[in-house]
Order: structure tokens, then sequence, then C-alpha cells
DNA sequence: CAGGTTTCTGAAAGCGATTCCATTCTGATG
DNA sequence: CATCAGAATGGAATCGCTTTCAGAAACCTG
């Protein structure tokens, strides 16, 4: 193996000393044009890349920054979360960083040692991990709002938009018995979520049943288990919203089971556009946000944080709403 | 923000040199157990963890090993990657490495001063990557065969198995002309999946009709338009095999689009167990593996290598056939 | 042209660990 | 009792870079 060039071998090639040469590279102190551009040339011929943990050593920086990940039994989906980390990564990149990920259960002071900061995702309304981060002084900023609100480093999604959307949508479609499936309380999206659906109800004057909402797991179970709760109240919307696609997906395979059709009998919505929602019959009325793009939003921020640069924050990300073959005009029946 | 405690605080406080904490902590020298107590304590009470950057500097190792993600256009789904970084993660954890991702896009030179290892994925029968890392001297095991025959050290699907079980089910129901949707070619795993088919012909006495096999991208769009070649040829098998889950999933569209019911008309098997595949409706039937145990299996391994520890290679992981509604017995009109 | 600025470069001191090698001490051996 | 082996610990160099501060050189300016 050849040996590894050090920023001795360079400022030897040109004839100065390191300090000339980190200089240069670092943009510290100012170095004339000529001396600039002589030392640039032997970095490029010679190859030279400065050595991270040295750099590392004297910054007191690791240039790693986190995706954190809370809870094993993951609410999150898979692609929510490549999505995320593919911006993420993309961002880093070109600020000179790289990103790992930081499960909870790995979670110790030690991370303190590994990366300068994290990206929080999934935020409970009161969010232990945020407590714990802001205790030991790490840097964080998270995809999505929560925890506390007095924090504003973060990026979101414009929800109220895409609900927004959705309920004119079906109201449209001649719905007026909405029902919503709440995914657990504890997290501020579910809550966000149901809140702006709530407003809405307001705006368009429509009465809002409390019988027709119910709570259930982040899952394909917790959706049809919501449905059934609110089945067993002997009460039926004609139109229904999830907090999830996959809650919507579970509702609709319950419904299917109990010999209702979607849309024909009740209309569904979701809200994620996860990927599996395009592909299943009938295929998901839903809210699309651009999870890569919030990735690549928040690493930015992040970075510009711990670098000291300004940045804007919040971030609020446009959605999409997406109308499928879930949901369609009331049938006559179910006036 | 209270001062980082350092190895020189824990020795100043025991009342010995850093040399020896470093000794007790690294297990390099005899220490007396009266000494090492002491250290040990001191180490708690200071809550001292040791300085990665440091570390790295000197050990001229990074502690951190990277997942590969080759090109942009993922061929690989994102439940794959979830579930591999999970498992190499927790591993990784065990060991003092942490794991960030690597994509072909960002990669440099530089790659090299950030990880010790890389787990590699989705290789090609002759991958460029892999004689690139190899020309760096970047130590790298692989999800998966390929790149070079003589690379030994990777963890893969008991393929072999799964297919035999796939083709040997819907030998059972009835079927004898088989199909084969294939990804494309240049990946090892499209290449292998299809041996294993063949070979299974063979064993069963089974003619295999070359007409009923054709190629498209490793994608829905990919999985349709493999199935319209074959169409297009006048053949039709009553049962047909794809690569992946999502090819599959092309094809059952194609075909309801074209009249054909599955499994009515045609039974269709796929490869991986992605997530959709059971949501989906006809839910696929398919060969199940599982990725994160692989992940875990692969940065055991890298680990072991980076350590200079024993292990044993290749790694070969069970899988699991799992029979779904997209494959029946075969109907009269088909035979 | 003396004196004051400004511009550019270098010497040296770390950053926080590890590691080689030397040193001290203890106890055993002939 | 001199010698020596082995055990426990410490001294000092080192990894590769950044950074402070000082000094040299060049440039003004009145």
């Amino acid at each position: 193996m050849r040996k590894k060039v050090t920023i001795k071998d360079v400022a030897k090639a040109v004839g100065v000393t390191p300090t000339t040469v980190s200089n240069v590279l670092n943009g510290t102190n100012r170095i004339s044009d000529e001396t600039r551009r002589r030392v640039l040339q032997a970095v490029e011929e010679l190859q030279y890349t400065p050595n991270m943990s040295a750099r590392a050593l004297v910054k007191r920086r690791t240039y790693t920054i986190g995706l954190f990940i809370p809870a094993s039994p993951r609410v999150l989906s898979d692609s929510y979360f490549a999505e995320a980390l593919r911006g993420m990564t993309e961002v880093a990149l070109q600020y000179g960083y790289v990103v790992s990920i930081i499960y909870s259960d790995g979670l110790s002071d030690s991370v303190r040692q590994r990366i300068d900061g994290l990206v929080l995702t999934e935020l409970k309304n009161k969010d232990e991990y945020v407590q714990y981060f802001k205790r030991i002084r790490l840097p964080f900023v998270a995809l999505g709002r929560g925890g506390d609100p007095t924090l504003r480093d973060y990026v979101i999604s414009d929800t109220n938009r895409g609900i927004r959307e959705a309920v004119n949508h079906v109201y449209r479609l001649g719905h007026r018995h909405l029902g919503y499936l709440l995914g657990p309380l504890g997290y501020e999206y579910v809550c966000e979520r149901y809140r702006t659906f709530r407003r809405m109800h307001a705006e368009l004057g429509l009465p809002l049943d409390r019988r027709l909402c119910a709570t259930g797991e982040n899952s394909r179970e917790g959706g049809a288990s919501a449905m059934r709760t609110i089945f067993a109240r002997g009460v039926r919307p004609t139109a229904i919203f999830a907090s999830t696609d996959i809650m919507a997906l579970g509702a609709i395979e319950y419904l299917h089971e109990h010999g209702l059709r979607v849309p024909d009998d009740m209309s569904v919505v979701g809200f994620d556009d996860a990927d599996f929602s395009k592909y299943v019959r009938p295929s998901i009325t839903t809210v699309h946000h651009d999870i890569y793009r919030a990735g690549r939003e928040a690493a930015f921020m992040l970075i510009a944080k711990l670098d000291g640069r300004e940045y804007k924050r919040p971030v609020t990300l446009p959605v999409r709403f997406v109308p499928r073959e879930s949901t369609s005009t009331i049938s006559l029946s179910n006036q």
C-alpha cells in the first residue's frame, strides 16, 4: 500500500509549511494568489485528501450528522426513512459531512463523540428524546413538529393545505359524514393532521360527529381496529380519513371483509402517499409529501446551524393531493 | 458546557498515567487487579468516554463502516435497504462501530478517510465498484454474490432452496408450462435465480421453453413489458416466475389489463417478499428472505475482517417459501 | 527615507488518545 | 547476596492537522 500523503508532503512539494497549505485549504488566512495556485496544484497532483480524524480531533467536530430513529417497533415506514436518508446524504456530502443512523436502542452518551448533530423524526408531543438531546447539548433539527412548542428548527409538510384539499375533495363528491381514524395520540403529526381535519369542518360549517372518530395503532391492524370501533358504535360515515396510508389500507381491508366496497359503499382517504398506495386495489386517495426534499432541507438546516451560518426556519414544504380510486361520488344508498 | 473529560482527567483522579488508563481500557498490557478496579471506577464516576477522533487518529481507523448503495435509480427496494441497514447498525454498535451510507454518486477517494470498510449490495456479474474498492484497498463484504467469482466474503440467501420449493409448488398444482420474467441480466442475483429455475426443470425432467422467458427492467413497467414480450411471441405459460416481487406485480397488472385473471388464468410467483406483496390483491406468492438478518451477518463478517478475527464465509441464510393468492391449481381451460 | 501599515508565511503548541520501550519493584534462584 | 526474570507502571513520541502569534517583507505616506 503506497504511503498515505499528508499535509506535510504537499507542503514539501510546494516548498512551504503545512501552515500555509492548511490556510489555503481552509481559507483562514490570506495567501498570495501565486502560492495558492501552487498549493492547489500540488494537492491535485499528489491526490491529497485531508485526514478526517486529525481534522476532527483539533476542530472538535466529527463532520458526521445522524438520522435518529426512535423506537424499534417502527412506526416510520421504510420508504419514509430511506427517502429522508437519501436527501440528507446528498446535501451532507456537499458540505463535507457524512450521515449515519442512530437508533434509539443504541443511544448512549458516547453518541456525542460520534456525531455533531441529529435530525430527529417522529416526535411526540412531549418528546423524551428532545429533552435528552437538549440536556447533553447535542444540536438537532426535526423532521416534523413536536417535542416542545418552542422548537423552531424543523421542516414540515404543509399538512394544512393537504388535508384542506382532501376534505374539499370528498365534500365536493357529496360526502357530509366524515370519519377519522387516528394513530397514536402521542405523536404530534397525528394530532396536527386531526386538528386540521376539525378546522376544515368548522370552515365548511359541517358538524363533526365525534362518534365517527376513533384511535388505533399506526398499522393495518390499527386501521382495521379503529374502523371496527366506529362500527361498534352503530354509526357509519360515508367517507373516512386516516392518519396514514397504512391505516387507510387496514380500514379498506376491514371493510372488504365485512362486505363493504371501497369506494362504492365508503370512500377512504389516507395520508403520506406510501409506495403501496398506488399498487393496491383500490389505489388509495392520499396526500403526497416529499420526504426526500424534507431530508435535504433538514440536513441543510442542521449543517447551517453547526457551521454557524444563517438559515430560515421553520421550513414548510408543499404537498400534493392525489385523488385515486378509493374515493368517489357518494352513492344514493348512502345518503 | 462542562469541560469534556479526557483520559488525563481519569488518570489524575486515580493517580496513574494516561498510559495505564489506556492499558486497562484496551487490555493491552497487564495491569494489577487493584489498579484496574480503581481506573474502572473513576471512568464510571467521571463518565469518561474516549474521544473517538483521537483514537481514530492514532489507530488509523475510523470505526465506521458503510453500506454502499450503487446507482441512483434505485433497483433496491426501500425495505431491503432499510432492513439491511437496521441489521448492520445493531451489530456494528456491539463492536463500537457506527454505520453510514455511501451512495455511488458521492463516491470519491476521500471515502477512504471516512470509513474502514463497506458492505456492498446489488452486485453485477462483473462489478466496476468491486474493482474500484479492491484497487483502493478498501475492505468489503457483499450482500449477495457477484463481482468476481473469487470473492468469498459474502452473505447470501438460499436462493436454491427457495426457488426449488416454489417450482415444486406450482408443479404440484399441475403447472407444466412455466415462464420466467428476468430482471436486468447484468445483476448476479438475476442470473442466479434464473439458473436455479432452469436447474429445477432439469431435475423434474420438465422441458424449458425459452420462448416463455423474457427480460425487463426491475420495476412494475419492466414486469409488464417482459410479460408483453412473451405474449407477443404467441405463447402463453400457465404459471410465470419473476425475478422480483415488483416485476411480478407489474406482470399481474398487465394480465389484469388484458382480461386475464390471476391466479385463475395464470399463476404468478415473485421473489423477495416485498412488503406490498401481502397487501396487494391477489397477494403474491413469493420467497421470503431475511434481509435484516443478512445485514447483521454482513456487518459481523466485515467487522471481524477489520478487527482481524476469524469468521466463516460465505454465509448462507435460510429462506421461506410463502404461498399466497397469486398461485393456484391449474384450471381446465388452461391445460 | 524613517516609521507605520499591510500582506504573507512560518514556528510551535496543542487536540486526546495509543504504543514502544524503559524503569522500578518484587521475589525467586543458585 | 548478587543476579535475574517477570510484573506493573510511566515517559515520551506520535498520529495529521489547525491555529495563534510573531516576524519578515513589501508597500505607503508625509
